[in-house]
DNA sequence: GCCAGAAACGGAGTCAGCCTCCTCTTTAAC
DNA sequence: GTTAAAGAGGAGGCTGACTCCGTTTCTGGC
């Protein structure tokens, strides 16, 4: 009596898949509160067949930045050798906002998302281990945790993902950066 | 031959004050994003009058909010007496921010908003006003406008609902204010 | 190779909400 | 009282979320 559960299908494997790569190119050209049904259509499977592989929107979503954000935290992982921690941490966060505006209308639904995705604990580690190294280095805030500097990010995401001027959204994110006390 | 149109209809008057107010208690029940059928069925008005005196989700949240939005400007007025131009700055702004917050969901129905409706011209000036007074006393950052404060406020208000601990959102708010130099 | 049944598929169906359109009713003006 | 303009209202069409279950497709064991 095998205890084991089979492998999973060959058609299901391909199935999911084909549904990463359609949620991707979906979400980049609709924005994050695209149609499913659009993207099951995309991917050539059933409604049905998108729901069983992810039961929710936001499940999704996450699949299909596992990759970017697995690069954010071996991006923090390498600036951690970096000359200084606080442009360090600044260069990161910069990273880390940017990545916040991967698909237009991302933002409003990254903070609960935040909270229930393991993959964000490891975000949130790296974040975390920058941040206390800038600090132990006198070269940021000391008041403030990593739950701070991602809920303002999250802000400064949000905020700057509609306004139109480069100019603005620069010195926007500039009063933020500043806010930290960096270097 | 009269060019003069008619006089407003009673019953029209009525429903666009029931319309009002059932309004504001749905958005404060259910959020920005509840149901505008819902709406019209607490005001005991079809959905079709709903949709003649506001053609928008908008047009409905901006009617309803137009009386605090007016006391926020009178708010800043008064505050351009102050003795303390940073201060008041700072006080306002933390009114301004709070404003976002009347309804959940508030804070992301906002930011296109505020181009379009009239009345946030005059909070934008109110604003404008008392920054530019703390920025010719020394008392705030001189190097950026009320645009680039407002979309910072924006996401601080954005950021800031869904955040349990009130000691966080305090510390955030706080980050914010400190990167205006006030004072 | 073949077969049994587990696993997966898919889409019809249900529900909710948005918004429009058109007929019927109410009202102000005379 | 009459009239015509203004307004009311809800049926209906549309889109998208999500479920449920009959059908199809794999795969491990033989």
């Amino acid at each position: 009596m095998s205890e084991l559960h089979r492998a999973t299908r060959a058609d299901a494997r391909r199935n999911h898949e084909q549904l990463l790569a359609a949620a991707n190119q979906v979400f980049t050209e609709h924005g994050a509160d695209a149609s499913l049904g659009q993207i099951a259509k995309r991917a050539g499977v059933g409604i049905g067949t998108l729901y069983r592989h992810f039961p929710t929107r936001d499940s999704l979503l996450v699949a299909t930045l596992q990759g970017s954000l697995l690069a954010l935290v071996d991006y923090a992982r390498a600036l951690l050798d970096a000359k200084s921690p606080g442009e360090a941490l600044k260069v990161w966060l910069k990273a880390y906002i940017k990545h916040a505006t991967t698909y237009r209308g991302l933002a409003v639904c990254l903070p609960p998302l935040t909270n229930s995705a393991s993959i964000c604990e490891l975000v949130k580690n790296a974040g975390t281990a920058l941040l206390e190294r800038a600090q132990a280095a006198g070269e940021a805030r000391a008041d403030i945790d990593f739950d701070d500097v991602a809920v303002m990010s999250a802000g400064v995401a949000f905020a700057t993902q509609e306004v139109k001027e480069a100019a603005r959204r620069k010195r926007v994110l500039a009063l933020f950066l500043d806010s930290l006390d960096l270097r």
